[in-house]
DNA sequence: CGCCACCCACTTACTTATTGGTAAGTAACC
DNA sequence: GGTTACTTACCAATAAGTAAGTGGGTGGCG
């Protein structure tokens, strides 16, 4: 008896360990969680996926994309600082609202020393994306006005990035005010 | 055949526990590594700490009794804001140069859904001590004119906090320079 | 002072559950 | 008829945890 064919098994399965990842951890979760919510056998899984490290890159690479076609919209779309800076923040309340997701960063980086090579290299390629765009976006800011801090963008980038991955995961413990505090008051020091 | 008798195993394994804790989770070490490391039987893990959970627990409670007994010590020997904060980073920057360490609250948070409840709970009184302690620090440094910034001091507490518990970890992938930097330009945006 | 029983700090030996992963078979579809 | 997408049936490794045994040190008793 074969499970009725499906067409796009490995966007599904990327999907669900999405959620379980970005929720538990990568070492949070294992096929046996992913095959009985997709109702279907683990080796279904390893079909996909031949080791757990092939799923880990590829959700880290998807993320990646995902941010970067995030990124070209946004900039496309979105003028003006402040409007792009809400916009972004809007990514990592998502996660927060959505079931006390962290940010993939987040994740990443705790669990670096446990996840496999190419994850981390994928990791690299992630966090370099959010802060390149995070600096564009800063020094155009400055430029025009409408932030000021003291520096190099590159630096000021970090901070922000620093300060959301870090906002989100005080999150958990303390509750979502513990957030948008966070938030509204580095606003506050990013205000000219 | 017993081994030589020690007097303080209970926390030799803290120890022990605690370094492989910071370095890959509360999930990323088991009972296993802490008896080689010890060069004693699992089973004699468990005579101290009957459950991992307790093990967590303990970890998490000296955690933040050494962070109460840093703040004494601290508050009673350093003056001014500036050096406390420098004292106070200087926390982070050890973890970082103590073979990538992350701060115990970002791991807490990172694994907060896998981890049992009591340790949840430890923790939540581990980010409390800090943070009141940040907040303590920035009020007092606010009033002598040291620092600046805008609404609550609980508020600018929990931005200084989260961005240093995010940049320990995005020095994992980035390298300490990305700590440094992060730290510089947090001190320039709180700068007067 | 000597002896002995007890207890502490383990070891040995085990269990059950879960993990990632593999090999071979099978049904549906092109 | 072959490829695709699975299932069935395994595997060895590792996890947390338990029960029973053991040996050395010590306190108390005569």
């Amino acid at each position: 008896m074969t499970a009725t064919r499906r067409s796009d098994t490995k966007s599904e399965i990327l999907d669900i360990a999405e959620r379980y990842w970005l929720r538990q951890g990568y070492n949070g979760f294992s096929y046996q969680h992913i095959a009985q919510d997709l109702g279907v056998k683990s080796a279904a899984i390893h079909y996909h996926f031949p080791a757990k490290g092939d799923l880990g890159v590829a959700l880290v690479e998807r993320m990646r994309r995902r941010f970067v076609r995030w990124a070209e919209r946004t900039d496309a779309e979105i003028v003006g600082f402040w409007p792009r800076f809400d916009a972004f923040v809007a990514i990592y309340e998502a996660y927060l609202d959505d079931g006390k997701k962290l940010c993939p960063s987040g994740i990443l980086d705790a669990e670096y020393h446990t996840i496999p090579e190419g994850m981390q290299e994928a990791a690299h390629g992630l966090t370099t994306a959010i802060l390149r765009w995070l600096t564009r976006a800063l020094r155009a800011g400055r430029e025009a006005g409408e932030v000021s801090f003291n520096g190099e963008p590159e630096g000021a980038a970090i901070v922000v990035g620093a300060t959301l991955q870090g906002a989100v995961q005080i999150a958990r413990s303390l509750g979502r005010d513990a957030f948008h505090t966070t938030v509204e008051h580095l606003k506050k020091l990013l205000h000219p």
